[in-house]
DNA sequence: GCTTGCCTTCGAGCGCGCTCGAAGGCCTAG
DNA sequence: CTAGGCCTTCGAGCGCGCTCGAAGGCAAGC
């Protein structure tokens, strides 16, 4: 949807295995500069999740979100930028209880901003650790494919 | 020796900070001939999983162990091979049931080799397109950091 | 002999992150 | 006036991958 074709756009900038350009981080921030109040099914279009998604996020404290006349949700821009944090956070991996224990933190006021700071020194280490993983699972995949032979060990 | 390029570019990979891996590593060196049959203990420390974990991998049909005359799991040379593939395949995200399948391939017969390497290769490209993924997420949370402000937007 | 400790089997339970369903409200088109 | 469709709340259920506990066996050390 929406952020699969955003996605797709970051990734055909990133190249074959450059870092990604401020450019790029430019797009993705783009999203939220002409963002207009949407219902919960273009909220979820947008980021790329389903409507229950998007409410058990509520439901969990990770975002407030107003009601229209009618009571139904209203995403305006600070949601939606928020969530779109959210969902690029949780799509690296972090964990529903970081992101409330962050969440938390925003809303506890800015004196809590050098540990918000941290959290995200350590999920930015996490994701490196985690690529470095992934990066050593695809050569040896690559390898075990080079060298196909059908056991399950390398049999060098 | 196809060995010394897999594990150069294994550790150009891994960069300056930290070695998250090394069981991995070690894995990946330490495949020659020499494992010798181990307790369930042994083969979980030399793993990096637990017991139970391997006994759940049993039970999944994914490797078959032997018994002492004690009736306890003897784990062999190709035990370990098989198990290493499989922790890796694990490790980097591959479920269950697709190792599953896999497995009941290789012990269908070598004519299944097309159809395993195929996974190998739709696998490959799961780890590519899951480290892009994380990449961007690693540009993103490193852009945020650079440019600290707390709020939850990227506030360009 | 008894304790300690690792092992066995089996089924049940857990933590996570959704995902769904029931029961009903509001709004609009035909 | 009614049907369709999207919305609401709330609690329950699910799929995954373990993880644990109970009940008991065997072997070594004191």
């Amino acid at each position: 949807m929406a952020m699969d074709e955003l996605m797709s756009r970051a990734l055909a900038a990133l190249g074959e295995d450059g870092a990604p350009s401020v450019e790029v981080i430019h797009a993705l921030a783009d999203l939220d500069a002409s963002t207009e109040p949407m219902s919960i099914a273009e909220a979820a279009a947008h980021l790329d999740v389903s409507p229950h998604t998007l409410r058990y996020y509520e439901r969990a404290g990770l975002v407030e979100v107003g009601r229209d006349s009618a009571g139904h949700r209203v995403y305006d821009a600070a949601a939606i930028r928020r969530l779109v944090f959210l969902t690029r956070m949780r799509l690296s991996g972090m964990p529903m209880r970081d992101l409330q224990h962050y969440i938390a933190l925003v809303d506890a006021g800015e004196q809590t901003e050098p540990e918000r700071l941290d959290i995200l020194l350590e999920h930015r280490d996490t994701i490196r650790r985690r690529i470095r993983e992934l990066t050593l699972s695809l050569a040896a995949t690559e390898y075990k494919i080079a060298t196909y032979g059908g056991s399950t060990g390398p049999e060098v």
